[in-house]
DNA sequence: GACATTTCAGACCGATCGTTTTAAAAACTT
DNA sequence: AAGTTTTTAAAACGATCGGTCTGAAATGTC
């Protein structure tokens, strides 16, 4: 056998991640990416190959470290208008928060003429999954009568997703986080009116 | 006198601005700026001091061409929820064109890591007058009776807002056109029901 | 303790970054 | 036409980019 790794897999894309969150993936450089997650330049490579190849990681890192959190909310039984209300409410938890940094899929999908296709694909397969959360949401809660016969499960989700979308770019409202909670009543409701 | 300038200033900041808008400012470098205005480095540092100094001016240049005329759609008289309309309209037209590029604010915003804090600062300060427009809109609609006196006008732009960043992010449904303005007035409708 | 293996620290690569400098070409004034 | 001024084109600046390579230190096996 041979010397230990020094450096868990993990916590370098824990690391890594956080980086690309914030500074996003062309405004990231290698060097702070060493600096951040302690590793030298020699493993980083060996271990994930390019800078492309350490964004790609760290892309499916988010989902699996963030983004599958959110969906746990969404595809908590019994589906229904409870698991949407209960996912606006942590995005504005999130979005209220001193660390708040938007989205690291928004920030990618904004910078995507600078970002390897292969990433890009990913995150497009991912949203699906995601937005397919939400339409079940939908669809039981019309079938529960919770919304009317006639809502559209898609169409409300493609609504609810830009409004998320909204949230995720302006961060905090400068009335406050009360200003947000009030918005996201007005969303949920107006969705079983219209 | 001197040897005349063999560039227009205006044409300059259309192409700087078009390179900045499509793949921000961190993303742009400055070869691909004089590759684009057709100018040299030298006259590129004369006029405009530095790269940040010119992104400086392409921010106020971009308020001057493309905001300006949006303004204009939400400041003809009279006012009201026809020029809200009129507004999404255009947008949506904007979203759905070949040429859709996000927005150069809302790129700048989500990349304000990596940019000066001036530039920044006029944003913000640019974004404020384009909220007003909206809240005086909203705010004649209530006294018209558009919309119903208990609407709250700031309330309603922040809603607004937050709905057109989602466009500006999202761009044209996968759906297509149709179904951006089906959005679109389910959003104005939702907000004389609200 | 010698040997094999692998991480590690850091020098090094060419390319490009934003910026400055140099020098020749061009257009104005007198 | 001489002289002045400014634009040009292009070379050069140090710094940093993503990426590679070398050699020593560290850990395992035997």
């Amino acid at each position: 056998m041979s010397r230990p790794k020094a450096y868990k897999r993990d916590k370098v894309l824990d690391s890594a991640t956080q980086l690309f969150w914030q500074k996003g993936y062309h405004g990231t450089s290698l060097s702070e990416l060493v600096a951040a997650t302690g590793l030298n330049k020699h493993s980083m490579y060996k271990e994930f190959g390019s800078k492309a190849g350490l964004f790609d990681e760290c892309i499916a890192h988010y989902w699996r470290k963030i983004v599958r959190e959110l969906l746990d909310i969404l595809t908590e039984e019994p589906l229904g208008m409870a698991n949407i209300r209960a996912f606006f409410k942590n995005r504005i938890e999130y979005i209220c928060s001193e660390d708040f940094k938007s989205c690291l899929f928004v920030k990618t999908i904004i910078e995507k003429e600078l970002v390897e296709a292969k990433a890009l694909e990913q995150i497009r397969r991912r949203n699906k999954i995601y937005e397919k959360a939400f339409i079940a949401c939908l669809e039981a809660a019309v079938r529960s009568g919770e919304l009317p016969k006639k809502a559209d499960p898609e169409f409300l989700t493609l609504y609810l997703l830009h409004f998320l979308l909204g949230l995720l770019v302006m961060g905090k409202p400068e009335k406050g986080k009360g200003e947000a909670e009030k918005l996201m009543k007005f969303i949920i409701s107006s969705i079983s009116k219209g």
